[in-house]
DNA sequence: AGGATGACGGGAG
DNA sequence: ACTCCCGCCATCC
């Protein structure tokens, strides 16, 4: 299993994202001092028990929900976004109309909108 | 040891 | 914008 301190180094980089803001897998590993552990994140994530950690703010790159459609999860995880007022359509956030200025607040969080 | 797997990323067509 | 494909990493047969 990866080592206990890249785990907690990986659930504080989630906690970090603002309410209403979110973070790819890429992203938030890097800002835990893992640079291309995205799918270290994604493990870290499905293996998580804490209710309170913030894990419906991680999307994958492009700014599509990583669950399936038709999965709880993606219920669950859309629900949640918009719940903080996040756009979501179609299991894609649309950073640009949804979330303001990520690229000034967090370094950069997200890919390229629209 | 070798191949498969996954809540990923990025480039190519 | 969408699909395919391949690179990555840690884990698990």
């Amino acid at each position: 299993m990866a080592d206990k301190s890249s785990a907690d180094r990986i659930l504080a980089a989630i906690r970090a994202i603002p309410p209403g803001q979110v973070a790819g897998y890429g992203h938030v590993a890097r800002r835990a001092g893992l640079p291309g552990r995205a799918r270290l994140v994604a493990r870290v994530l499905r293996e998580n028990a804490d209710p309170r950690l913030p894990w419906h703010r991680v999307l994958r790159s492009d700014g599509r929900i990583a669950f399936p459609p038709d999965s709880e999860g993606f219920e669950e995880q859309t629900q949640r976004l918009r719940a903080e007022g996040v756009d979501v359509r179609q299991g894609r956030v649309r950073i640009a109309e949804s979330v303001p200025d990520l690229d000034g607040n967090l370094d950069a969080a997200l890919w390229k909108p629209r």
